[in-house]
DNA sequence: TCTGGGGTCCTAGGACCC
DNA sequence: TCTGGGGTCCTAGGACCC
């Protein structure tokens, strides 16, 4: 299987510093790579994707585009705009030149998608200045280095740096200082909080919430029984401004999916049957690419009323195989078929998930009895694999060598 | 506004184990 | 025979993000 024993220099183990924190987000991205790739389209409405809005520029977003919008549409707001098909390749280039300008400039880097990622900048003061003027640096190295303007927020935490890039957009710079993050924070509609999308701010609203202030002043309890446990208290800490949570680097991937729209003709199962076909033979070969092997294996289903079904079934041994993977898949339609028959199945996808844990073995700093460095040995190896990476125990038992999840992908 | 392709995390019930 | 409390794993659904 695929059980990996790498050494892994301690040299490559970073200690994360306490902030303050950086929020590097590429404007209109995928517009962006064309309007810098193609001189003709700098200062015009520019559309990317042609079925929906993959990514809009500006001169688009001016005019009531918005990403993820049906492109008909689009261009009934902006007749004049420039479509243009995706370049998936371009951008994955620019994403991987834009994420070495951000390497050079900590280590300490979370990437959150292809076109945003955290920055912890505490401990550079000295070599690299304030945490503005290192943002400035990012800024102005990212527009050199790959031709993309960025935004970046600056604050003491995730949520905040995050927030401050979104209000900075598009190419700009937002420090929110220690002393005014609640006149920052509070004043701000409930749909900045990270985590209230279309429906819990509709629920919000209904209670007359629409601010983040009054989402902190708001009674706990009262949130958790219209939220959720979860829900509840992640909102209500981030309007307080809590939000304990650190850059994390190394994190690997959980999923791996792959997913097709039919459209609304009707589909026979031998025309389903062959298209989960393609969409293992995509997903299996990315698996083997990334060195992965699953055990989960999940078909999405989306009908015509775009309710949605999912069904999954885990298998006991880990596979990144074509084989064993589209049989699971093919057992898994065939249970589902007689009740989705007839509901009009307008897209189907699959999904791998339940990664067996690859380990590389890792020489810990520290050997023998001696074992004070070994809390900050623990907080170093989370800090890069993962709160649940390693415990405490694992050191102790095994103070001089301990298996870890591998690298990111 | 009727909607693509890729992800993350949470919840809740049931099976099973001690 | 009926019962408590706790844990893990699996399945299905849902909300949210870019």
């Amino acid at each position: 299987m695929l059980t990996w024993a790498v050494d892994l220099p301690c040299e490559h183990v970073f200690v994360s510093a306490e902030g303050p924190i950086l929020h590097a987000d590429l404007d209109a991205f995928y517009a962006s790579v064309e309007q810098r790739d193609d001189p003709a389209l700098r200062g015009r409405p520019v559309i990317v994707g042609t079925g929906v809005v993959l990514a809009a520029s500006y001169e688009a977003k001016a005019r009531g585009v918005r990403t993820a919008m049906n492109g008909r549409m689009a261009r009934g707001l902006c007749p004049d705009a420039i479509v243009v098909q995706p370049r998936m390749s371009a951008y994955s280039a620019a994403s991987k030149a834009v994420f070495e300008v951000f390497a050079d400039t900590t280590p300490l880097v979370e990437g959150l998608s292809i076109d945003e990622a955290f920055l912890d900048v505490g401990g550079l003061r000295r070599i690299a200045g304030t945490p503005s003027a290192i943002a400035a640096d990012l800024r102005r190295a990212v527009a050199s280095r790959v031709g993309l303007p960025i935004t970046v927020g600056v604050a003491r935490t995730k949520f905040l740096a995050k927030v401050a890039s979104g209000v900075a957009k598009p190419d700009g710079l937002l420090v929110v200082p220690h002393d005014a993050e609640l006149a920052f924070l509070h004043p701000l509609p409930v749909e900045r909080l990270w985590g209230v999308g279309a429906v819990t701010s509709a629920k919000l609203r209904a209670h007359g919430i629409t601010t983040v202030g009054q989402v902190a002043a708001f009674d706990i309890r009262e949130l958790v029984s219209m939220l959720g446990v979860g829900a509840g208290r992640h909102i209500h800490a981030l309007a307080n401004n809590h939000d304990p949570r650190r850059v994390r680097t190394g994190q690997r991937r959980r999923s791996m999916g792959a997913q097709r729209a039919l459209g609304s003709r009707r589909r026979d199962y031998a025309e389903l049957d062959a298209t989960i076909a393609a969409l293992v033979d995509r997903l299996a070969r990315r698996l083997r690419a990334a060195r992965r092997a699953c055990r989960t294996i999940t078909l999405r289903l989306r009908f015509a009323d775009f309710t949605r079904a999912t069904r999954s079934h885990t298998i006991r041994t880990p596979t990144d195989g074509t084989d064993p993977i589209l049989a699971t898949a093919r057992t898994l339609l065939t249970a589902a078929w007689p009740t989705i028959t007839d509901r009009g199945i307008t897209l189907i996808g699959l999904s791998l998930s339940n990664f067996d844990n690859d380990t590389v073995q890792l020489e810990l700093p520290f050997t023998g009895p001696d074992l004070t460095p070994l809390d900050s040995t623990l907080d170093t190896l989370r800090t890069r694999f993962g709160t649940g990476a390693v415990t405490r125990a694992a050191l102790l038992n095994q103070p001089d060598l301990v298996e870890v999840p591998l690298l990111p992908d």
